[in-house]
This record gives C-alpha cells, sequence and structure tokens, in this order.
DNA sequence: TTTTAGCACTCGAAAAAGGTGAGTGCTAAT
DNA sequence: ATTAGCACTCACCTTTTTCGAGTGCTAAAA
C-alpha cells in the first residue's frame, strides 16, 4: 500500500472525493465532482473511474444507490500522498505564537494550553497526555516549614518535573526538626524507584529519627503517591462538545463510547505510551487505533520529546473525515512553538 | 409556596407521581398510583385528584391524553415536604469513609476526590468547585533551589491554600543568592492582594537586588498568575457520561448546551460564588438556576467552609428528575467526613 | 480505444396514512 | 364523597407511498 500506482486522474478524482465527504460529511456522487473540479470530463468517465477507485479498495458505497465515501485505505492514501499543505492564516500563527509564550517552563502548562489551543482551533476535541514514565525516580526533597503542624514538600524529580504536596502532623515540629528531617529523606529516599523504598529502608530512617518517627509514614506514603501520579500520566481534555458537531458521533451509542473513553484515561494513556515509533506525528486512522471505540475516529497526535524521550504529547480526536491537512498544519506549529520555549527555558 | 395546605391523601399520591417519575422518568398515570400504593381509593378519585394537584400548579400533563409529571413546584415541595430520608447502605457508607481517609490536607485532593465519589455513587455528573476567593492574599513565599538556573517558588495564602511554580532563569543565581532573594520577596510583597502589588514597590526591589534584577520581573508575573488563578476558581466535573443515561438529555441540543457549561467553568463557577445564603446544602431546581441551560436540569450542591467561609462546593447535575434524596443523603454524608477531616487536620 | 449521452433501475429518506392503547374527563350510580 | 363506565384524545408505532439522487450498463460519438 505504500505506493499504489494510481493515474492522475484518479488521485484527482480521490482528492475531490474525500476532500468534500471531509467538508459536508455526505457520500459524494459523480455529478458534483464532474461539475466542481478542473476535471474536463463527464460524470460518466468519473463514474468508471470511481468504480474502479472501490475496487482498489479506497471508495466504497454505503448502499447501492447513493454515492461513493473514502474507506479508511482511501484516507490513508490522501495523508500520505494527496493532502495539499495547509496555510496557515496569520490570525492563527499569532494567536499560537501569543499563548505559548506565556507558558513557559512546566510541561504541564505548556500541554494544557496546547490543547485548549488545538480544541478551539480545529473544532475537534483535543487531548494533551503526560504518558506514563514507567519509573519516577525522586532525586532531591525540598520543603518550606509552615507552621509547627505542617509544611510543604516539595518532590523535585529525575525528569525535571517537580511536584508539591502539603502535610499536616499533629507532631510539634520545630524548624530545626523539620531541617533534619529534611536531611534524614535525603540522604536516605532520593535517587530510589518505588520499589526500592523497602521497610528496612524506613525503619532504619524511624530509628534515627526517634520521636519525631511517627512522621515519616505519612511523609512515605506522600513519597509512593507522588511517585504512583508521576508515573501514571496525565491526561486532560478539551472540547468534548465538538463531537457533537458531527453526525457521526450523533447516535448516543457513539458518543457514550467516547464519553467514557475521555473518562477512562487509562486507555488513551496506553495508546500513546505505548508506541515510541520515533515518528513524532501520528496519524491513526478508524481502526489503525487498537481501540474499539475508536474504530471510526481519527487520532492525531504529536509528541513532545526532552533529551531524546518522549515526555508529553497533544492531539486531537475526531471523525475519520478529519481535516487532516489543517489539522497537522496546526500540530506541527503548535509543535515547533513548544520545542523552542523549551529550548530557551533550558538552557537561554 | 412555604407551607401550601395539602391533604394527606393528596400529599401521598404527589409524593407516588414524583418518586414514581423519578425512577421511570415517564408520565404516571391514575391507575399506577392507584394499584401501587397504600392508597385505598380507586383510579377515578386518584384522577380527581390530580385534576386539583394540577390545577394548584404542582402537576402537568405533557398533553392531553397521559399521565402527569410534577412541574418545578411540585418537585420544590416533594423536596421541602415530603422526600423521605435515604438510608445509606453500609457499602456506601464504608467507600466514602476510606476514600476521604486518605486526602486529609489538601481542599483541591478532597473536592476531587469527593466529586469522582458522587459520581460514580449517585450516576449523575458531579461537580467539585473552589469558587473565586476575591481576594487572594500571600502570607508567604517558601522556595526551593534547583539549579542555577532553576528554582521552585512556593506560595502560601492566607487561606492556607498553597500553590508552586517552577521558574527557570538565564542568571546565573548562586544559593546565597536565591536565600537573599527569597529575603527581599518575603519582605516586600507579602500580605497584599494583586493591586497593590504597585509599580513602585517592583521597581524599588529592582534597585536593591542590583544584577539579579531581571530575576523580578518574570516572578512578578508568576505571584500574579498564582493570584489569579487562586482568585479564579477552580471547577472538576466528573461523570458528564452518565447525562446519557437520562433521556432528557437525549437531544443534541439539550447536550450540546450542558458540554458547553461544563467546558465555559465561567458559567458555574458564578452560580456557586454569587451566593452564600447560609445554608450548606442548595437544591436548584429547573429554573431556579438562572442559567438558561440549566432550565431543565437540578443542581444539588453542598458548600465546604473553612473558618465560617465558603471554600468550596460540590455537587451533582442531573435531570429534574433527580433523586433528590440519596443526592441529599450523599451530600450531606461526604460533606460530613470532610469536615472531621479538615478539623483533624487542622488542630488534631 | 476512450469518452459520453441516455436510460432503466435501486434503495434510502421523508412524507403520508393507518392502527393501537394508555390515559383522560365527565356522567351517573353507589 | 367515591367509583364504575364510557366516549374521546392524541402520542407513538408501523406500514405504505412517494420521491429523487445516484448507479451501472449499453450504444453511439470521438
Amino acid at each position: 500500500m505504500e505506493h499504489l500506482e494510481l493515474s492522475e486522474r484518479k488521485r484527482l478524482i480521490l482528492q475531490a472525493i474525500v476532500e468534500s465527504h471531509i467538508r459536508y460529511g455526505e457520500p459524494v456522487g459523480s455529478k458534483a465532482i464532474a461539475e466542481n473540479q478542473q476535471l474536463t470530463c463527464s460524470s460518466a468517465t468519473i463514474r468508471n473511474e470511481m468504480a474502479e477507485l472501490e475496487s482498489m479498495g479506497l471508495l466504497e458505497q454505503p448502499h447501492t444507490s447513493a454515492g461513493r465515501i473514502p474507506t479508511e485505505l482511501g484516507y490513508r492514501y490522501y495523508v500520505d500522498s494527496l493532502a495539499q499543505k495547509y496555510r496557515m492564516t496569520a490570525m492563527e500563527i499569532e494567536q499560537i505564537n501569543r499563548t505559548l509564550r506565556q507558558k513557559i517552563g512546566e510541561l504541564d502548562g505548556v500541554l494544557e494550553s496546547a490543547s485548549r489551543l488545538i480544541s478551539s482551533f480545529t473544532n475537534y476535541t483535543a487531548v494533551a497526555i503526560r504518558p506514563r514514565s514507567g519509573s519516577a525516580v525522586i532525586t532531591r526533597f525540598e520543603s518550606a516549614y509552615l507552621s509547627e503542624h505542617a509544611f510543604v514538600l516539595v518532590f523535585v524529580f529525575a525528569s525535571g518535573e517537580v511536584k508539591t504536596k502539603t502535610m499536616h502532623t499533629p507532631l510539634f515540629v520545630s524548624p530545626e526538626e523539620h531541617a533534619g528531617f529534611m536531611q534524614l529523606l535525603n540522604a536516605g529516599f532520593t535517587g530510589l524507584t518505588a520499589e526500592e523504598i523497602t521497610l528496612s529502608r524506613i525503619v532504619e530512617a524511624e530509628r534515627v529519627l526517634g520521636n519525631l518517627a511517627p512522621l515519616l509514614h505519612p511523609v512515605v506514603t506522600a513519597i509512593y503517591e507522588a511517585m504512583n501520579e508521576h508515573d501514571g500520566g496525565e491526561l486532560r481534555i478539551d472540547g468534548v462538545g465538538h463531537l457533537l458537531e458531527y453526525p457521526e458521533y450523533s447516535e448516543p451509542a457513539q458518543l457514550r463510547e467516547m464519553l467514557a473513553l475521555f473518562e477512562e484515561k487509562e486507555n488513551l494513556l496506553k495508546l500513546v505510551s505505548a508506541e515510541d515509533t520515533g515518528k513524532d506525528l501520528q496519524v491513526h486512522i478508524g481502526s489503525e487505533n487498537a481501540i474499539g471505540a475508536m474504530s471510526n475516529s481519527a487520532f492525531i497526535y504529536r509528541t513532545v520529546r526532552r533529551g531524546g524521550k518522549v515526555v508529553g504529547a497533544f492531539g486531537v480526536i475526531g471523525p475519520t473525515r478529519m481535516d487532516y491537512s489543517r489539522v497537522i498544519a496546526i500540530l506541527n506549529h503548535l509543535s515547533e512553538g513548544i520545542s523552542d520555549a523549551f529550548d530557551e527555558g533550558e538552557d537561554g
């Protein structure tokens, strides 16, 4: 399927059909094609060509007396070989740049903004993903002393990410004790994966702590949770309502499946975490998605890398008749902007 | 409407109709009532009573030859005077308690868990809200030094809330400089509302800082943002998919409106922020909601107070034929649990 | 050999027609 | 005051009809 040989005319016809169907969502008839385009042949000729395209598996008919719609293969061919590069408007570029410029630094913040932007620009549902990382390691603990009974714990992960958690305790903890506690934490619990935080370590630490020992348990629990949260990945979704704009989600069953998918973040996370093929732009059409609920949808996303490793992704989910070229252009632009922002943030 | 005089029989009939309609979502006929209940009269009698209830504005007929459904007023009467106290199952209580026990301390975390719990228990869409507070004041800055080019800023708000933000800078900042910078921040920028952070303060601080002056601008921006974020309120929604379980949201238009409502957090925030009537449990039925999109929905929420001030709220949104007694019971129980958790956290 | 005009045919979608029954209001008897 | 009885209403469901966009095929034209 890499490079199916198609006559120039067939390519034009396929392109016209795909684009019309993307636009109007309805089967495309031979007459519409004949009139509309720079094709100089009659509808009868187009009918013949369409029949051939159908036998090649690029088009299909919903029923005998209807026009044609593209198959998944048809879309695939379109995306790979036919789609024109969409040229973003100055307004679009401007607005994206402006928004990104404010959000340098925190990955979560950047992804969040990206998601919002994408949703409002494309009129599709947008997702922002921080995939599960597999082995969170905390390289440092910092803390801010709030009162005798409370302090903020700051977890600094190897990835550069930072999480915080406010701890409360019935114990009376002086600033000095607090400092000592933090020193112990940094000495005994950094550089470890969740599995490496063994009971013996904890017992040993408790022994050292003396009367502050009861403080350790909730802190260790917090550490665990922070690691798991960090490992577990994050998912944000914007513009769910856009689904309703497309008749392919008008059936309650379909819609329900999608909403369930969005609510159970596991699935989408898996989808992105599973594969790092090296390609930064992923276009998954229909059943290519390997999730039942998405077999009538397209999922396009772009990964965000840091030091070669995938640390995030953002993209859109919508009907298979998605405006691929526009979406791809927007994702690419956004991606560039984000890379720039990070490069500045890192060493600039 | 406070205490409409109704005969005992009318009350029973109204209650039966409301409960049947809550359960099945369909108009209730006289026959069903007559058979079902402990009423000892015939369907004809009930028809007469129903006609009267209708003329009082408590019931209505979707069309001439259908049964009756409660009006908003009917639901209101039911909620105020008729609803039985729902008794939670041991399982429900157990699970709520267990979940809450893990989430002591961070308001956001508690609200989040509450929302999830509510959604899964009630089969309605759940919301958790931290309303806009109006005047965020930071009482203290803490910081954790990460590297010469990065540190974590911790904002401690007067409300006890804590926010963090990771700062990057191209400057080379030594630990000592960092400590000095933090000292200045605490000296010059605590106890202020956003408006009180004036340019003159900033200029003065820059003067003191000397070569570290360029650091101030991004930090002040971050402070601004943190305050606004804190002021702006937070909204979390779970179980959107549950809407689809109720035919009142089967029309795309309805659904769309709701999804739009959920995505534009402003509206819901306003709804809760606007009023602090002193009542902790709010039941808004239909048009009582003062948001067009919600005129066919009920919104029940419970506020969370701290020191007498409303700092959060959680509740459910669903069709007007909501299972009021069950929802209210669950919200109340949850609320108790949360109060307990906070009391422990504060002084325990 | 390729293209095209013409035509009979197909079949989903929308509109129209028909049937069903739950539920009503009213009247008259209890 | 209650209830049995009955004519009537009207949303909902099913069936029928109509309609037309689109097709494939054939035969003529290029």
